[in-house]
DNA sequence: TGTACATCAGTGAACGCGCGTTCACTGATGTAC
DNA sequence: TGTACATCAGTGAACGCGCGTTCACTGATGTAC
């Protein structure tokens, strides 16, 4: 059934269950939960192999925060790659897409967003930053925004991140996400004709 | 130097030094960090000692949670009680005199709301619904929405919640109230004209 | 193809530590007479 | 006011448990000849 492995295919799996397991465990109970025998366990191993893997739990945790930033990051690459008349509808679908490939990944980014004091957050929040800026210089671009003030398209890319990070947690944690969608298009909505009527 | 304490007083005194230090641990590293050794450290009494006043660690973090909806309530009765023509300019104000009044207190909620499988999550984000209901018939309430659309007006109240949550924890963490207070008057603006326009 | 050796993912025992909680106790404070 | 007794906040030993990490090991996989 199961066909044969290379040892390095086998490494790569074993590591892998790791960083699955590791990603479930943010996800639910935060990055203090993060626990060498758990995860050995989830992942059929005695819990002194999880060295032969990573260099520490926190080396763990550090790559499950890079996973988070980079997903992050990809996502504002799609939303900002084919241009859109109409973000409020597009971008919450998208974003979807995204959240279903992935879904506990965006719940370690918010974990990692609203545990100041983890070693990880710095980073984090540094791409939520980064994010902003992509998101401000697309709206800024937007036909209906042409005229808006240049600090009020920055609160509005503040607010609309705001409410993509909301609602990739949502749909990760399994809300309806054609309701979810929804209700992050009005927001999205509210947003961008605000920033637009300053 | 120090007064002649009843014995009611001394055990008021000391369960209050637990509770402090509970809300200081859950506020900067999240309710599953609360640790009986620790907070009895804190507090100056042998750890057993605090089972004088908590039944457990658990009930300890439901006081802790039962606090900072009852912060969030009174904060809300704060700012619909006496009403203004401009919330984008006074909510701020008020929330950062809250802020600065427990800032601890308003950590406990953020971790409360994020951590989805604890089981204070439930408490605090009904105490973040009911926030919202009040906060949209105020909003309702106000000259400039006297135009706009019921939902639109929802969803204001859904993105203010979210934007003096995040006020308040700006402030707990000690960021300048003067320019915090004027980034979160941005967004307000920012919000109410959307709704407005909608 | 067969043999000898190297590599290294996974093993199992062990370390010192902090966890939540129980229990019988002490001794100062409070109360009744 | 003085004495006898009750209360109860705080004590200290102890429980079983899981933590992160180290170390010497095993045995299957991979490599060189």
């Amino acid at each position: 059934m199961t066909a044969p492995r290379s040892r390095a295919e086998q490494k790569r799996h074993t590591r892998a269950l790791i960083v699955d397991a590791g990603r479930r465990a943010v996800a639910s109970r935060g990055f203090s939960s993060l626990a060498v025998r758990e995860l050995a366990r989830e992942a059929g191993i005695v819990p002194t192999a999880f060295y032969r893997h990573f260099e520490s739990v926190d080396d763990l945790a550090a790559e499950l925060a890079a996973g988070a930033a980079d997903a992050l990051g990809g996502l504002v690459d799609q939303l900002v790659a084919d241009p859109t008349d109409d973000p409020a509808a597009d971008w919450p679908h998208r974003a979807s897409a995204a959240a279903a490939e992935n879904p506990q990944t965006w719940s370690v980014l918010a974990r990692g967003l609203v545990d100041t004091a983890h070693p990880e957050h710095r980073g984090l929040s540094s791409a939520v930053d980064a994010s902003r800026r992509r998101i401000g210089i697309t709206l800024g671009r937007l036909e209906s925004l042409s005229g808006a003030d240049g600090s009020a398209v920055d609160v509005a890319a503040d607010l609309v991140v705001v409410v993509l990070i909301r609602h990739l947690m949502s749909v990760a944690d399994g809300d309806d996400p054609r309701s979810t969608d929804a209700d992050s298009t009005a927001r999205l909505r509210v947003i961008l004709a605000g920033a637009a009527a300053q």
